[in-house]
DNA sequence: CTAATGACGCTAC
DNA sequence: CGTAGCGCCATTA
Protein backbone atom coordinates (compact mmCIF):
# COMPACT_ATOMS: atom_id res chain seq x y z
CA UNK A 1 0.00 0.00 0.00
CA UNK A 2 1.97 2.86 1.17
CA UNK A 3 5.00 2.58 -1.03
CA UNK A 4 7.72 4.83 0.46
CA UNK A 5 9.18 7.30 -2.63
CA UNK A 6 12.86 7.48 -3.29
CA UNK A 7 14.30 10.49 -1.92
CA UNK A 8 14.42 12.41 -5.27
CA UNK A 9 10.85 11.83 -5.70
CA UNK A 10 9.39 12.46 -2.49
CA UNK A 11 10.58 15.89 -3.04
CA UNK A 12 8.19 15.86 -5.96
CA UNK A 13 5.31 14.45 -3.64
CA UNK A 14 6.09 17.02 -1.04
CA UNK A 15 5.45 19.79 -4.15
CA UNK A 16 2.64 18.04 -4.85
CA UNK A 17 1.45 18.28 -1.55
CA UNK A 18 2.33 21.94 -1.29
CA UNK A 19 0.41 22.86 -4.18
CA UNK A 20 -3.11 20.67 -2.66
CA UNK A 21 -2.85 22.35 0.36
CA UNK A 22 -3.32 25.83 -1.82
CA UNK A 23 -6.50 24.66 -3.10
CA UNK A 24 -9.10 26.75 -1.61
CA UNK A 25 -12.02 25.41 -0.16
CA UNK A 26 -15.31 24.72 -2.24
CA UNK A 27 -12.68 24.09 -5.25
CA UNK A 28 -11.32 21.17 -6.76
CA UNK A 29 -8.74 20.22 -8.91
CA UNK A 30 -7.77 17.14 -11.72
CA UNK A 31 -4.34 15.69 -11.24
CA UNK A 32 -3.42 16.85 -14.39
CA UNK A 33 -3.89 20.38 -13.56
CA UNK A 34 -1.49 20.02 -10.44
CA UNK A 35 0.54 17.56 -12.38
CA UNK A 36 1.30 20.26 -14.83
CA UNK A 37 1.87 22.54 -11.84
CA UNK A 38 4.23 20.92 -9.60
CA UNK A 39 6.18 19.52 -12.93
CA UNK A 40 5.04 15.78 -12.92
CA UNK A 41 3.12 13.51 -14.55
CA UNK A 42 -0.95 13.26 -13.67
CA UNK A 43 -0.12 9.31 -12.34
CA UNK A 44 2.61 10.43 -10.47
CA UNK A 45 0.48 13.43 -8.28
CA UNK A 46 -1.89 10.28 -7.96
CA UNK A 47 0.97 7.73 -6.92
CA UNK A 48 1.91 10.91 -4.38
CA UNK A 49 -1.54 11.53 -3.07
CA UNK A 50 -1.70 7.22 -2.43
CA UNK A 51 0.55 8.10 0.50
CA UNK A 52 -0.47 12.13 1.61
CA UNK A 53 0.27 12.84 4.87
CA UNK A 54 -2.73 14.47 7.15
CA UNK A 55 -3.23 18.18 6.52
CA UNK A 56 -3.46 17.67 2.54
CA UNK A 57 -6.69 17.97 1.05
CA UNK A 58 -6.85 15.45 -1.31
CA UNK A 59 -10.27 14.61 -1.55
CA UNK A 60 -10.28 18.45 -3.75
CA UNK A 61 -8.48 16.55 -6.29
CA UNK A 62 -10.56 14.81 -9.05
CA UNK A 63 -10.41 13.22 -12.35
CA UNK A 64 -10.44 16.08 -15.51
CA UNK A 65 -13.39 14.62 -15.92
CA UNK A 66 -14.61 15.28 -12.78
CA UNK A 67 -15.00 11.54 -11.35
CA UNK A 68 -13.30 10.33 -8.24
CA UNK A 69 -11.02 7.96 -9.80
CA UNK A 70 -10.72 6.63 -6.12
CA UNK A 71 -13.68 4.70 -6.76
CA UNK A 72 -12.28 1.90 -8.91
CA UNK A 73 -9.84 1.21 -5.98
CA UNK A 74 -11.15 2.05 -3.07
CA UNK A 75 -15.20 2.66 -2.71
CA UNK A 76 -14.98 3.46 0.90
CA UNK A 77 -12.71 6.34 0.23
CA UNK A 78 -14.56 7.54 -2.86
CA UNK A 79 -17.43 7.65 -0.06
CA UNK A 80 -15.12 9.73 2.07
CA UNK A 81 -14.31 12.04 -0.47
CA UNK A 82 -17.59 12.73 -1.87
CA UNK A 83 -18.77 13.07 2.00
CA UNK A 84 -15.64 15.97 2.28
CA UNK A 85 -16.48 17.58 -0.83
CA UNK A 86 -19.95 18.03 -0.18
CA UNK A 87 -18.98 19.36 2.96
CA UNK A 88 -16.98 22.25 1.44
CA UNK A 89 -20.24 22.79 -0.69
CA UNK A 90 -19.19 21.23 -3.98
CA UNK A 91 -21.89 19.76 -5.26
CA UNK A 92 -22.00 16.16 -7.47
CA UNK A 93 -24.23 14.99 -10.09
CA UNK A 94 -26.09 11.79 -9.78
CA UNK A 95 -22.99 9.61 -11.30
CA UNK A 96 -21.07 11.32 -8.44
CA UNK A 97 -19.02 13.34 -10.14
CA UNK A 98 -18.11 17.67 -9.65
CA UNK A 99 -19.25 19.78 -12.05
CA UNK A 100 -17.09 21.51 -14.29
CA UNK A 101 -17.56 24.82 -12.67
CA UNK A 102 -16.04 23.77 -9.41
CA UNK A 103 -12.47 23.31 -10.80
CA UNK A 104 -10.17 26.07 -9.81
CA UNK A 105 -9.25 26.27 -13.20
CA UNK A 106 -12.81 27.90 -14.32
CA UNK A 107 -13.57 31.15 -14.39
CA UNK A 108 -16.90 30.43 -13.02
CA UNK A 109 -16.78 30.53 -9.65
CA UNK A 110 -18.78 28.09 -7.63
CA UNK A 111 -22.92 28.82 -7.55
CA UNK A 112 -22.13 30.06 -3.59
CA UNK A 113 -25.37 28.86 -2.57
CA UNK A 114 -25.30 31.46 0.29
CA UNK A 115 -28.14 30.03 1.86
CA UNK A 116 -26.33 28.03 4.73
CA UNK A 117 -27.74 24.96 3.13
C1' DC B 1 16.83 -2.71 -19.22
C1' DT B 2 11.99 -4.54 -20.11
C1' DA B 3 7.26 -5.58 -18.52
C1' DA B 4 3.45 -4.63 -15.63
C1' DT B 5 0.64 -1.62 -12.57
C1' DG B 6 -1.48 2.62 -10.55
C1' DA B 7 -6.04 7.86 -6.67
C1' DC B 8 -4.36 9.82 -14.80
C1' DG B 9 -5.54 12.13 -19.64
C1' DC B 10 -6.94 12.30 -24.13
C1' DT B 11 -8.49 10.42 -28.55
C1' DA B 12 -10.92 7.02 -31.15
C1' DC B 13 -14.59 3.80 -31.84
C1' DC C 1 -22.26 7.08 -22.23
C1' DG C 2 -19.20 2.87 -22.57
C1' DT C 3 -14.77 0.55 -23.61
C1' DA C 4 -10.11 0.34 -25.79
C1' DG C 5 -5.62 2.10 -27.00
C1' DC C 6 -1.58 4.99 -26.35
C1' DG C 7 1.11 8.34 -23.68
C1' DC C 8 2.41 9.97 -19.29
C1' DC C 9 5.57 9.74 -14.48
C1' DA C 10 7.07 6.75 -10.76
C1' DT C 11 7.58 2.20 -8.50
C1' DT C 12 8.24 -2.64 -8.38
C1' DA C 13 9.15 -7.46 -10.20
Amino acid sequence: MNREPADASERQAEAVYAFVRTIPPGRVLSYGEVGQAVGVGARAVGWALSFCPEGVPWQRVVGADGYLRIAKRSPHLKAVQKKLLEDEGVMLDDRDRVERRFFLAEEDGPPQTTLGL
